[in-house]
RNA sequence: CGGGAUGUAGCGCAGUCCGGUAGCGCGCUGCGUUCGGGACGCAGAAGCCGGGAGUUCAAAUCUCCCCAUCCCGACCA
């Protein structure tokens, strides 16, 4: 392709409105263009690049049994209600109505689709399992979209449904998902840390998130040398639970004008903040609870909405705050039983001479003692896990990193399949339910974070295998004749079956090598003086500095080996450059 | 939705306090000179100053209302 007949609509600075790497640089180096919020559009550059991922996905799902459909984007809302998700999808899902004011969804997820389409076909325990998937856009109305096409309203993900008669087949389905995905990241040039994770509100038990270790990540990941790793939206961690020995002391009542927080009390008391039990005021389904954990602690709002098995978990606001400890914001404590359902975090009853709010203005409890003070109804971890706490499993200090989530594995269970009445026969003819697994891939996010893993202060370094083109093709020629010359080049390059991008502009040779290094194409031959002179051909790999010139025969040999590893799927910049050697 | 900021030429910005001729850099067009790490000269084109209402002789600039975009928190691939 000559960059001439081509858009490549570079730009010298970056955007505005671009903070991320990624996203500076799909702008910059003309990949995308941003339509609205949470909206872009992919320019033929960019496109190419999607292209890439997509394949390698597609090659990987088909490799490991997946079929592929293409589902309705447009899905019915009778679907939505059959599962009982029209109700609990909320705001992220778009609604709208047709002409006839019937109601249907954007779908945000395909579960009922599939279960859907699914259900219409099979009927024996012979036609499973089925692993069935698609690469299609999504839409979720993002509260924020975010960092470019890392988190926007529409984008692309491959989802895949997998559908087995028993548990059994379905650690099957999910173990052989697991490998397809690492291998998908690996192809795509990334490193993944797969993480336990929670399921959110696509139901299930089991779930693992691959995760690209990132600075801008919007998870925190806790991970311990022992392999332990998991997202801390659901991180356990040890805790030595004991009674302490410190005496118990008579409760006080103490007068703590405008000691509201955390940090206030600490200073008020002049003790360390594990001795008081934060407790906070939520809506839970728009029903007040209160949750107690110490004072050091923050409460992982998460795993209290699963202990109370809500659907919709909100701090309340100051006025139910009010409502329900008859005091302003700041002085909630368990003390004088409120009369809301509490919840206390598996540590709270062990801590001795604690201080509470007392449900007072300007008031504390100080020497407050669980079950002598306040009885523990209800108890559960809910406490987030934080860096440098001991892992669960072998009790070492976990450290934090963060990461993007760029694909999500479940175990969906019989959620879909019962809820949408989904059976089959089995071989005593009796009806069964099948259990399913769910398996997604953000594709745009999964480009992004592989140009967050491999760009410098020039552009991007695209790994071989998802590059917009194999080779870049400087030409610097001053006459006709040698615009001839590196045009039959050209057309060599192409000859050998390897995608090239040639800047045949009339522009200085400065100007092409700073965009060469945006563009980020991992190879670039550089036709120009030392091939006038001395028929040198130079060749520099994106990825580092130095610029190797070698003869035109060698050149053919190399494009020939490059094509060759290309289509053996084993191609690394390693091998290219171990070749030349 | 809460908190913060910004909307002026295709892109990046100044001008706004203190009202009075709309400006700079990049890019773009033409001609010429250049030609190995974002070349130079000359000549050009290009802006309802986010939208609406108001104050004023006069508004990019002051007031009010709307809209959009970005950043920080809750949602998620």
């Amino acid at each position: 392709m000559k960059i001439s007949k081509y858009i490549v609509p570079t730009m010298k600075e970056d955007p505005s409105d671009a903070v991320v790497a990624s996203h500076r640089l799909m702008i910059r180096a003309g990949l995308i263009r941003k339509e609205a919020a949470g909206m872009y559009a992919y320019l033929p550059l960019g496109f190419r690049v999607l292209k890439k991922v997509i394949n390698i996905i597609r090659e990987e799902m088909d490799k490991a049994g997946g079929l592929e459909f293409l589902m309705p984007e447009l899905t019915n809302a009778d679907l939505w209600k059959e599962s009982g998700r029209w109700d609990t999808m909320g705001p992220e899902m778009f609604r709208i109505q047709d002409r006839n004011k019937l109601e249907y969804a954007l779908a945000p997820t395909h579960e009922e689709a599939f279960t859907n389409v699914v259900r219409s076909i099979i009927s024996s325990y012979r036609d499973l399992p089925v692993n069935v998937y698609q690469i299609n856009t999504k839409f979720r109305d993002e509260i924020r979209p975010r960092f470019g096409v890392m988190r926007s309203k529409e984008f692309i993900m491959k989802d895949a449904y997998s559908f087995d008669i028993d548990e059994e087949g379905l650690e099957e389905s999910y173990q052989k998902m697991r490998a397809t995905y690492r291998s998908i990241f690996e192809r795509c040039g990334l490193e993944t840390i797969p993480v336990q994770a929670d399921t959110g509100n696509m139901g299930g038990s089991n779930s693992e998130e691959f995760m690209v270790a990132s600075e801008i990540g919007e998870e925190a990941l806790l991970l311990c040398s022992c392999g332990y790793r998991a997202n801390q939206e659901r991180a356990d961690f040890y805790r030595e639970l004991t009674k302490s020995g410190e005496e118990q002391k008579e409760i006080e009542i103490v007068d703590t004008p405008d000691v509201k927080t955390i940090d206030d009390l600490v200073s008020f008391f002049n003790c360390s903040a594990e001795k008081f039990l934060k407790s906070i005021i939520y809506l839970a389904d728009n029903k007040p609870v209160m949750a107690v954990v110490p004072g050091n602690r923050e409460i992982n709002e998460l795993k209290l909405k699963n202990t109370l098995g809500a659907v919709e978990l909100e701090l309340a606001p100051d006025n139910v705050v009010e409502e329900v400890t008859s005091a302003p914001v700041g002085f909630a404590g368990p003390v004088n039983g409120l009369n809301v359902r509490t919840v206390f975090d598996i540590s709270v009853r062990y801590i001795p001479n604690a201080i509470t709010g007392a449900n007072e203005k300007d008031k504390h409890f100080k020497n407050v003692n669980p079950e002598r003070d306040f009885a523990v109804k209800e108890e559960a971890d809910i406490s987030t896990a934080e860096e440098g706490d001991p892992c669960p499993e072998c009790k070492k200090s976990m450290t934090v990193k963060r990461g993007i989530e760029v694909g999500h594995i479940f175990k969906l269970g019989y959620k879909y399949t019962k809820a949408m009445n989904v059976t089959v026969q089995n071989e005593k003819s009796q009806e069964i339910t099948p259990i399913m697994g769910c398996y997604g891939i953000g594709v745009n996010r999964t480009l992004a974070a592989i140009i967050e893993q491999n760009y410098d202060e020039r552009g991007i370094i695209w790994p071989l295998s998802v590059a917009p083109f194999h080779v870049h093709l400087v030409g610097i020629a001053k006459s006709d004749e040698e615009v001839k010359t590196v045009e039959e080049i050209y057309n060599k390059i192409q000859d050998s079956g390897l995608e090239v991008l040639y800047d045949d502009r009339k522009v200085s040779p400065g100007f092409k090598f700073a965009d060469a290094d945006l563009v980020g194409i991992p190879v670039r031959i550089t036709v120009g003086k030392s091939y006038f002179t001395n028929n040198e051909i130079e060749l520099k790999f994106r990825h580092s500095k130095d610029i190797l010139k070698i003869s035109v025969e060698k050149i053919s040999e190399f494009l020939s080996e490059y094509r060759k590893l290309l289509s053996d799927g084993n191609v690394s910049i390693q091998k290219l450059s171990d070749f030349l050697k």
